[in-house]
DNA sequence: TTAATTTTGAAACGATCATTTCAATAAGAT
DNA sequence: ATCTTATTGAAATGATCGTTTCAAAATTAA
C-alpha cells in the first residue's frame, strides 16, 4: 500500500478558497496556491489535477459549506416568513463581515467564467436550479400557510428572490451600511406579503 | 508639429471593450489587445499608457455609451413609470442580444477588481452614486406625480432599483427567457406602485 | 527641403505562467 | 525486512505575461 496524503484536504481547500475568493480565478497563480496551502506544486497537481479542477473543487466546497449553514438555519425557522428572513440575514452577515470586499465567490465566478468555461457554466446552471428549488419550496409553503400572497407562482417568486440575492451581494461589495441593507431587504421581501 | 495618431481612437476602444468584456481584465492579455485592435504594442502603450489605464478608459467609454442610450430613451418617457420601464427594458434588450453570455462589463469588473484596485473601486463608487442619483430623480418625480407610493424615500427605492438591476444582469447571464425576465421585472417594479 | 517631433514596427526584456519531470522519501503489505 | 506504490521536494519545461527599447518611418512647421 502506498503512502497516503499527509495533509488535511479540508484545510487545504479552505486556504485555496481564500485565495481564489480574494483574487478570482484568473488573478490567482499556482504560486499563490502553493504559498497559501504550503503544499508542494507536485502535491497539488497530484491531488487536484489542475488549477481548473482544483477551482471546481473549491467551488463545490464553498457551496456545500454555505448549504450546510443554510440548512442549519432553516430548520430553526417556524414558518416561511422566518425562512426567507433567515436566508437574507445570512447573506447580510456575510456582507458585513466581508471586510476586504470580496463579494460572493459563486457570483464572482459566474461573472468571470460562465461564458468561457463549460464546466463552470454547468456548475452555475445547477446552482441556479438548487437556489430556485429552495426558494420555491419556501414560497410554496408560505402560500399554503396564507402568509405569502398568490399574485405570482412560487417559481416566479423564486426567480425574483434568487435575482434579489445576487443584487444584494453586488451592492454589499461597496455598501456595508447595515441599516440601509436591512431596509433594502425589507423592500425586497415585502412583495411576498 | 509631430505626426498624429493615424488610428481612430473610438474604433480602437470599441475593439478593446469587446475583448475585455468577453474575457475579463485578468483574462485579457496584451497580445489579445494587439490582435483585436490591430495596433502595434508600442502604439498601445504610447496612446493608453498601460493595460490598466487602457481598461479604465474602456470602462469610461462603455459607461458613456450606455449613459447616452439611457438619456436618449429617458427623454422620450412621459412619466416616471415609463422611465423605469425604459431603463429595465434597455437592460432586458442587452441581456437578450448578449449571445455569448458576457453579462455587464461594469458588474463583471466590480466583482473582479473592486477589492484589488483602488482606481476601479473609486470608479465603481462613482458609478453607484450616478445610478442611485438617476433612480432617485425618477422616483422623486413619480412620487410627486402620485404614481409611486411614499412607503419608502426616493433614495431607499433608488438603492433597491440599483440592486435589482444588478440582480437582473446576473440572472441574464444564464437565463434568456424573455417571458420569465419580463415577469421578473414586473415583480421587481411592482413595489413602487 | 530640412529640422523637429512622434508614431510606428520589430525585437527583446526579465518575470511569471501552468504544468511536467524525476529522483528521493515514506508507508502499508507480504 | 523487503517489495510495492504514492507522495513528496526541487528543478526545469516552454509559453506567455506586461512592458521597454530603439531605430525607421511619417508628418508638419519653418
Amino acid at each position: 500500500m502506498p503512502k497516503e496524503e499527509t495533509f488535511n484536504r479540508v484545510q487545504v481547500l479552505e486556504k485555496a478558497t481564500e485565495v481564489f475568493h480574494k483574487k478570482g480565478y484568473n488573478g490567482t497563480s499556482m504560486q499563490d496556491l502553493v504559498d497559501a496551502t504550503s503544499l508542494n506544486r507536485s502535491s497539488i497537481y497530484n491531488s487536484f489535477g489542475s488549477k481548473l479542477s482544483m477551482f471546481l473543487e473549491v467551488l463545490s466546497f464553498y457551496q456545500s459549506v454555505h448549504s450546510t449553514n443554510f440548512n442549519q438555519a432553516l430548520v430553526k425557522s417556524y414558518n416561511a416568513k422566518e425562512a426567507i428572513e433567515t436566508i437574507f440575514n445570512l447573506h447580510l452577515n456575510e456582507i458585513i463581515k466581508d471586510n476586504d470586499r470580496k463579494g460572493c465567490l459563486v457570483i464572482n465566478c459566474k461573472s468571470e467564467m460562465a461564458n468561457q468555461e463549460v464546466s463552470i457554466k454547468s456548475f452555475m446552471e445547477k446552482n441556479q436550479e438548487r437556489m430556485i428549488a429552495m426558494f420555491e419550496d419556501i414560497v410554496t409553503k408560505g402560500q399554503m400557510e396564507k402568509i405569502f400572497n398568490q399574485d405570482q407562482t412560487a417559481n416566479q417568486y423564486a426567480l425574483y428572490l434568487f435575482s434579489s440575492i445576487q443584487g444584494l451581494r453586488m451592492i454589499g461589495i461597496l455598501n456595508k451600511n447595515e441599516k440601509e441593507l436591512k431596509n433594502l431587504i425589507y423592500i425586497t421581501t415585502k412583495i411576498l406579503y
